[in-house]
RNA sequence: GGGCGCGUAGCUCAGUGGGAGAGCGCUCGCUUCACACGCGAGAGGUCGUUGGUUCGAAACCAACCGUGCCCA
C-alpha cells in the first residue's frame, strides 16, 4: 500500500457506495466473471433464467428483490466453483410496447394505421434500439451479475425460430385450432386479451329488474340484470330446475320485450335460486357464463356489441350507440313498455383490462387457441412429485388446482408488435398453412393455386416468454448452452404470474426440450408501499429502487429488500435499508481495522489462541447455516436474520450480553417452572436435557465463559489474510 | 359466493406443541486510537376475542371480530 493509498483509506471512514460500485462493477465485467463458458453438465452447474422485464420496463421494487434473490444464490454458487449462468434478457411485451410507440405517434398527429404495418413494426424496432437498453442498464445498477454477453431479447432471430418451432409443433399435434369462442375483448387496446391480464375490481351498478311475458299466458318471468342492454342478445331463460316456482314453465317460451324474439325457458343447475329472481337471462353473444350455458343446449349465439363497443346491426334500433348509451336508451324503453319492474344499486365485481385500464367487453371472436389438458397434465405431475419444487408450499397447492381446471389459452391479439402468427390461408379453397419458416412458405396455394395471405394477428406475448428457460439458450439448435445449463436450477417470482408465466414454462419445457425447467421455484413476498398500499404508478404510491440505489447504495438496498422480504407481503422499510448500508460501512471499516494493521501479508494463520480459534469456529458455523440456508432456499430472508450470519458480518454479539440473556431466562425458567421431565418426573430424561438446555447449547449461549472483552489478536498471531474477492456485491 | 393468507413489543416482522424473539425506535451510560452509519447496558408483550383438543397452546381445531389477496 502506497502512502498516499493508506491516507486514503485512514481519512476514508465512511463506506461510499457511489465512489465503489461503479468502479467494482466494471472490474467485473472486464474480468468476464459472468461469462461462464458452456461446459460441464446442469446437475454439476448453476443456472438461472432472469424474468424477463419487459423491454418498456424501468426497474421496480419487485424487479429489486427478485433480482436482489438471484444474485445472491448465483453469486453463491460462483464462489463456491460451481459453473454458473444467469441469463438476461427482455420480452418486446406486445402491448405495452406497441402503446408506448402508439403514444408518441399521437404527439406528431398520428396512428399507426396512418404509417401501415410495416411501417410501424420498424418503428417501433427504432423506439428499442434507443430506450430498449435502459432496463438492462438498470440491472447493473443493482449490481446484478447477470451474463451480459448472452443478453436475449423474445423476438431475436433464433428466438423467433424457437417461437415458431412450437407453434408449429403443437398445431400439428392438433393442440392449436382456431375458434369462435367467447373472448375478453378489450376496447382499449382493440385486443383479445387473455384470463389472466384481465383484474376484476368491484363496481357499483344498477341491478335492472326486467319482466318478460311468458308466451299464451297473463304470467311473467322476471329476469334480473345489471347489462339490459345485452337483452337484446338474450336466446333464453334458465331457471335452476329445483325451482318449485318456475318448473312448470321449463320448455316454454317468452317473448323477448322490445325485439319480439320468442325464447326458450330452460333448466340449468348453474342458475343460482337465491339471486334476484331465480331467472336468469341467458345472453350466449356477450357473457362468459352464459356463453358456456348457451353451448350446452346448443343457443344461438347472437352479437349486438361490435369490436369498436357500439351496438352492431342486430340491435335494431339501438345500431350505433355506444353500449353505455344503448343501456340507457334500453332502459327507457323498457319503462314505457312498463317492463322495468325495478331498479335498486348492485355491487359487484366486473373485469377491467390489466393493459388498457378499460371495462372488459366480453365478445365471440373469431380466435387462435392453445388446448391446455394434454399439456398440463405432465406439468401437474412433476409438481405432484416435487421434480419441480415450489416454496412456500401453499403455492403448489394453489398451482395444482389452478392445473387441474385449466382452459384453453387465447393465443392471438390484435396487435402488430410480436410474433406474427405464422398461419397463411388460400381465400380461394380455404386451405390452410402453417410454417415455421416464413420463407418456405409457397408463392401461392398449392390446390388451387390462389393467392395466400398471412394471419394478420400476432401472437401471445406470454406465448413466446413459455419457451424462455430453453429459447435463451438456443433451443431449437443443440447449443453447449442447452447441454450445459438446462435444466436451469431455480427460478424466483411473484405469484402473480405463477399461472401467467411459470406454469406455461413448466408445460413447454416438458413438452419441447423435454425436461422440466427448473428445479426451484421460489415465490417471494410483494413488498407494499411504507403505508400498506399497494406500489403502483397511477396511485403514485412507488418507490424508486434506483433512487434508494443513489441515496444509500446498492448493497443497502439489496440487503435491506431481502431483510424485509418474507413468506407474506411485507410493507416497504427504510429502516431495513439503512440497516444495510450500516452493514456495508461495518464491512469497511472492519477491512480498513485489517488493511491498516497489515503490512505484509504471507500466509493463512494457524490459530494459536482460544479466541482465534473461536473466532474461525464461528466463521466456520456461520458459513454453514448460511450455505444451508440458501441451497435450500429456505427463506430467503433468514440469511439477514440468523444469529451466525449477524456475527460474522454484522454487529457482534458479544459474550456479555449473550450472557446476560441466559441468565434472565433461567431466572424465568427456575421460577415458573420445575426442569424435570413432565413425562418421568426425572432430570436425566432426554426430554427434560433438552428443554433445560444443559445438552444442546444454543449458539448464543456458546460463547466461552472466560471472555469478558472483544478478542484482539494482534499480538498474537499473524492477522488472516483477507479473501481473492469479495464477489457478493 | 368460493379459496388462500394475516392479526405477536411503539413500528416493521420472525417464531407450527414444552424457553416470549429480531431489527428499528425508546431510556441510560460511553469523545476506548476500524466504524457515532459506532460501542455497551436496559425498559417494553393478557401473542385479535371466545370456546375446544392436550399433562402442556402464540402454534392444533371451531366460531367470531378486524384486515389483505386470489378466483367466480
Amino acid at each position: 500500500m502506497s502512502a498516499g493509498d493508506r491516507q486514503k483509506l485512514e481519512s476514508t471512514t465512511r463506506y461510499d457506495p457511489t465512489e465503489v460500485e461503479a468502479r467494482v462493477f466494471a472490474e467485473w465485467i472486464d474480468g468476464g466473471y459472468f461469462h461462464p463458458e458452456a461446459e460441464g453438465s446442469p446437475v454439476e452447474n448453476f443456472s438461472v433464467a432472469i424474468p424477463p422485464p419487459n423491454v418498456t420496463g424501468a426497474l421496480h421494487m419487485g424487479h429489486a428483490l427478485n433480482g436482489s434473490m438471484q444474485d445472491a444464490l448465483v453469486r453463491m454458487n460462483r464462489m463456491r466453483g460451481k459453473n454458473t449462468l444467469w441469463i438476461l434478457g427482455t420480452d418486446h411485451a406486445g402491448i405495452a410496447t406497441q402503446a408506448v410507440v402508439e403514444k408518441d405517434l399521437r404527439k406528431e398527429g398520428k396512428s399507426r394505421h396512418d404509417l401501415g404495418r410495416e411501417a410501424f413494426v420498424e418503428r417501433v424496432w427504432e423506439w428499442k434500439a434507443e430506450y430498449g437498453s435502459r432496463i438492462v442498464e438498470q440491472y447493473k445498477r443493482l449490481g446484478a451479475s447477470c451474463d451480459y454477453e448472452r443478453e436475449r431479447f423474445t423476438l431475436d432471430e433464433g428466438y423467433v425460430k424457437a417461437v415458431y418451432r412450437v407453434f408449429k409443433q403443437l398445431f400439428d399435434k392438433g393442440y392449436i385450432y382456431r375458434d369462435n369462442y367467447m373472448v375478453n375483448w378489450d376496447p382499449g387496446s382493440h385486443s383479445a386479451i387473455s384470463d389472466l391480464e384481465v383484474e376484476n375490481r368491484e363496481v357499483e351498478d344498477v341491478l335492472y329488474s326486467i319482466d318478460y311475458p311468458v308466451e299464451g299466458s297473463d304470467e311473467v318471468l322476471t329476469v334480473a340484470t345489471v347489462r339490459p342492454e345485452t337483452m337484446l342478445a338474450d336466446t333464453a331463460v334458465a331457471v335452476n330446475p329445483d325451482d318449485e316456482r318456475y318448473g312448470h314453465l321449463v320448455g316454454q317460451h317468452v317473448v323477448l320485450p322490445l325485439v319480439g324474439r320468442r325464447i326458450p325457458v330452460i333448466a340449468d343447475e348453474h342458475v343460482d335460486v337465491e339471486f334476484g329472481t331465480g331467472a336468469l337471462k341467458i345472453t350466449p353473444g356477450h357473457d362468459p357464463n352464459d356463453f358456456e350455458i348457451g353451448r350446452q343446449h346448443g343457443l344461438e349465439e347472437i352479437g349486438v356489441i361490435g369490436p369498436d363497443g357500439r351496438m352492431t346491426e342486430e340491435a335494431g334500433k339501438f345500431e350505433g350507440l355506444t353500449a353505455a348509451e344503448a343501456q340507457a336508451a334500453v332502459v327507457e324503453a323498457l319503462r314505457t313498455e312498463g317492463r322495468l319492474r325495478a331498479e335498486e344499486p348492485y355491487t359487484h365485481s366486473v373485469p377491467f383490462s390489466h393493459r388498457s385500464g378499460e371495462r372488459i367487453e366480453p365478445l365471440i371472436s373469431l380466435q387462435w387457441f392453445c388446448r391446455m389438458d394434454e399439456l398440463a397434465q405432465p406439468a401437474i405431475e412433476v409438481v405432484e412429485r416435487d421434480e419441480v419444487h415450489i416454496t412456500p408450499s401453499q403455492w403448489k397447492r394453489v398451482y395444482l388446482d389452478w392445473m387441474g381446471e385449466i382452459r384453453p389459452w387465447c393465443i392471438s391479439r390484435q396487435l402488430w408488435w410480436g410474433h406474427r402468427i405464422p398461419v397463411w390461408y388460400c381465400d380461394a379453397c380455404g386451405e390452410v398453412y402453417v410454417a415455421e419458416d416464413p420463407a418456405a412458405v409457397p408463392e401461392r396455394c398449392g390446390s388451387c393455386g390462389g393467392e395466400l395471405r398471412q394471419e394478420e394477428d400476432v401472437l401471445d406475448t406470454w406465448f413466446s416468454s413459455a419457451i424462455w428457460p430453453f429459447a435463451t439458450l438456443g433451443w431449437p439448435d443443440d447449443t453447449p448452452e442447452l447441454r450445459a445449463f438446462y435444466p436451469t436450477s431455480f427460478l424466483t417470482t411473484a405469484r402473480e404470474i405463477l399461472f401467467l408465466w411459470v406454469a406455461r414454462m413448466i408445460m413447454t419445457g416438458i413438452e419441447f426440450p423435454g425436461a422440466i425447467p427448473f428445479r426451484d421455484v421460489y415465490v417471494h413476498s410483494v413488498i407494499q408501499a411504507r403505508d400498506g398500499r399497494r406500489m403502483s404508478k397511477s396511485l403514485g404510491t412507488g418507490i424508486d429502487p434506483l433512487e434508494e440505489i443513489d441515496v444509500h447504495g446498492a448493497d443497502a438496498l439489496r440487503f435491506g429488500l431481502l431483510a424485509m422480504s418474507s413468506t407474506q407481503d411485507v410493507r416497504f422499510s427504510d429502516a431495513k435499508v439503512q440497516q444495510g448500508r450500516d452493514l456495508a460501512n461495518k464491512l469497511w471499516n472492519a477491512s480498513r481495522l485489517i488493511l491498516l494493521n497489515t503490512v505484509e501479508v504471507e500466509a493463512a494463520p494457524r490459530p494459536t489462541c482460544v479466541e482465534d480459534r473461536w473466532i474461525l469456529s464461528r466463521l466456520e458455523r456461520t458459513i454453514a447455516s448460511v450455505t444451508e440456508k440458501l441451497e435450500t432456499y429456505d427463506r430467503c430472508r433468514r440469511l439477514t436474520r440468523s444469529s451466525g450470519a449477524t456475527s460474522a458480518t454484522g454487529t457482534w454479539r458479544s459474550p456479555s450480553r449473550a450472557s446476560t440473556t441466559a441468565r434472565r431466562r433461567s431466572r424465568r425458567r427456575s421460577s415458573t417452572r420445575s426442569s424435570g421431565c413432565w413425562r418421568c418426573c426425572t432430570r436425566r430424561c432426554p426430554s427434560s436435557l433438552r428443554r433445560s438446555g444443559t445438552s444442546i447449547p444454543r449458539a448464543k449461549d456458546t460463547s466461552p465463559s472466560t471472555l469478558s472483552r472483544r478478542p484482539t489478536s494482534r499480538s498474537s498471531t499473524r492477522p488472516p489474510k483477507p479473501t481473492s474477492r469479495a464477489a457478493s456485491g
